[in-house]
RNA sequence: GGCCCGUUGGUCAAGAGGUUAAGACACCGCCCUUUCACGGCGGAGACAUGGGUUCAAUUCCCGUACGGGUCACCA
């Protein structure tokens, strides 16, 4: 008796490794075409640290022309959650880092090196394991997971390094007899690998991220199949991203100590290694203390966050790309209008230690993106939000070409206007454009600098009696506030008044701020040229009529 | 605790053995046809720490402190 009738005894049906070798053959990509992907679990909402790899693999492979694809990693069928799948595809969909292949539903794939999740695999990971099996590089462990909590306590007890390994591996020497023998009589076990390392050699390691890394080799017989017939993460992640043929595993760098095990297992596979790119997380600061962004304690942590409170997915891919490059502001200012696509990105320029994840920074980043938007973009946007989460904004939006009009207040030109980072800013921007908004609000008027209510009603009077006319141009416009604030005895120009102040009563700053007040009860909107032009000369009378009541 | 990795202004960060140590956000001041925003100009603000090596170290080496990661039949 060998391996041989060991391996066939515990899996009698796999198939032999050559089929799947050339079922899955080599890509025939470009040279230096690289072949990534992102392969979360489904077990929750879409974390921005996905989103980051994600859009980190889909850049580096489309730049090379290689391959983005995305795997389900469901090995673990406790955690798995409904529609987990689904709240991936969809949170790649709305960030626009749609994979080339990969799971594209809950049960479909797109691409030919599917299935895509792992746990419609098991037959193939079971073929690589008997495999090994028959190599005499795996074994059947017949070890309960009470003797692996008893195994740890006696480790830590003896203060030794805990874990499966070395002398501590029981099984690893039960004879091919003894192990067939168990199996026939019905004992349970699961299949771990017989790990040819040793924890006082050391192996070198570059990672085109964290750069040179020296660690122990591997040494510990890591189980590969569990009792349920399903591979461990470490088993599944060689034999998939050998078949699937990725050339580059980018993942989050909480990976990285297990690189030494990965390397032994795809050396004892014969399978060429991926490079490995470890990129370092998003933190937040919680309390002085620097943490990962969690999804049970950030609400940013979730994806979908920035779609409810109406952050352009653009943005947050940009703010993103800051992070991951820091190069990338310098480019953005330089590049104003080009696509983020166009953006040079370098894997090996990622910082090694995480960021501090900054709000106020990505809703500047937002601010310049949408500051670029068409009105019609705004608009487009700003309602596509607002059906989702405010009724009450769709309903100010109804009337699309009065919106346009509002929305389009000091946009479209050189220097646009950058008060609007996020949807949700939207409404408290807008609504006093709006009549029933503006009326229905308490009429309280902040006049700042002239406040006898004589003087306020003159210039109100004045203004739209003699002054104010639609068909002015802004200069006219500009002039006319200039001869009333000269009528009225108010200083024409600023500098003229601040080098006199004891020969005006005020001026024209001032008297323009009664008549902003007056129109939209606020003192910092934008100009009010504009504004006047979208009221039009009937509604301005209307508010300053308003206006002197109070 | 063992093993890895890291530490440049409040935050993100560039950088090289010899620099006035970039830039962005935030902050402050001034300017810009009257507010706000935009834009322009300017300001404050940093190489964790102790030893080496060197003519010279923030940059290289060692230690210390601090931070992060990891040590599952989870990924």
């Amino acid at each position: 008796m060998d391996y041989k009738d060991l391996a066939n005894l515990i899996f009698p049906n796999s198939k032999d490794i050559s089929y799947y070798e050339e079922k899955y053959p080599e890509r025939d990509l470009k040279e230096g075409a690289i072949v990534t992907r992102i392969a979360p679990s489904p077990t929750g909402v879409m974390h921005m640290g996905g989103i980051y790899q994600a859009l980190i693999a889909k850049t580096v492979a489309r730049q090379t022309e290689g391959v983005f694809f995305l795997r389900i990693e469901d090995t673990d069928q406790k955690r798995e959650i409904e529609n987990g799948t689904q709240e991936i595809v969809t949170a790649c969909e709305t960030f626009g880092l749609t994979p080339d292949e990969g799971r594209t539903a809950d049960d479909k794939d797109n691409g030919n090196y599917g299935p895509y999740k792992q746990s419609l695999r098991k037959e193939i990971y079971q073929a690589y394991a008997k495999y090994l099996i028959e190599q005499g590089k795996a074994y059947p462990c017949f070890c309960t997971p009470e003797d692996g909590e008893a195994l740890r306590a006696k480790q830590e007890a003896a203060k030794v390094r805990p874990g499966y390994y070395g002398v501590w591996a029981k099984c690893r020497n039960i004879t091919v007899e003894e192990a067939i023998e168990k199996i026939k009589a019905g004992e349970k076990y699961i299949i771990r690998f017989k790990s040819p390392g040793r924890e006082d050699r050391k192996i070198k390691h570059h990672d085109i991220i964290k750069g040179n890394v020296t660690f122990p080799e591997n040494d510990q017989d890591i189980v590969i199949i569990k009792a349920d017939g399903l591979p461990t993460y470490h088993f599944a992640h060689i034999v998939d991203d050998h078949l699937m043929r990725t050339t580059h595993v980018i993942r989050a760098d909480e990976w990285l100590s297990s690189v030494p095990l990965h390397l032994q297992l795809f050396h004892e596979m014969g399978f060429k290694t991926p490079k490995y790119a470890h990129i370092a997380p998003i933190m937040k600061n919680d309390n002085g203390n620097k943490r990962k962004l969690s999804k049970r304690k950030d609400p940013e942590a979730a994806a979908s966050y920035y779609d409810e409170v109406g952050i352009p997915a653009l943005a947050v891919r940009e703010y993103l790309l800051n992070i991951a490059n820091s190069s990338f502001e310098n480019w953005r200012r330089a590049n104003k209008d080009a696509s983020i696509e166009d953006f040079d990105f370098k894997l090996n320029k990622m910082s090694v230690s995480g960021a501090l994840f900054d709000m106020v920074k990505l809703q500047d980043v937002s601010k310049i993106v949408i500051s670029k938007y068409t009105a019609e973009e705004v608009y487009n946007e700003a309602l596509k939000w607002a059906k989702k989460y405010d009724k009450e904004l769709e309903e100010m939006l109804a009337d699309k070409e009065y919106a346009l009009k509002v929305l389009g207040i000091e946009r479209g030109n050189k220097k646009p206007r950058k008060d609007i980072a996020k949807w949700s800013d939207v409404k408290e921007n807008i609504n006093y454009m709006y009549d029933d908004k503006f009326y229905s609000e308490k009429p309280e008027y902040n006049y700042q600098v002239i406040n006898e209510k004589e003087d306020i009603d003159t210039i109100l009077k004045e203004y739209i009696e003699n002054y104010y006319d639609d068909n002015d141009d802004k200069q006219t416009w500009f002039n006319k506030i200039k001869e009333l604030s000269g009528k009225l005895g108010y200083a024409k120009e600023v500098k003229e008044f601040k080098a006199n102040p004891d020969a005006y009563k005020a001026h024209v700053g001032d008297v323009s701020t009664v008549l902003r007040v007056a129109l939209t009860r606020r003192t910092n909107t934008p100009d009010m040229y504009e504004i006047m032009q979208v009221l039009g000369k009937d509604r301005i009378a209307k508010r300053f009529e308003k206006a002197k009541e109070n």
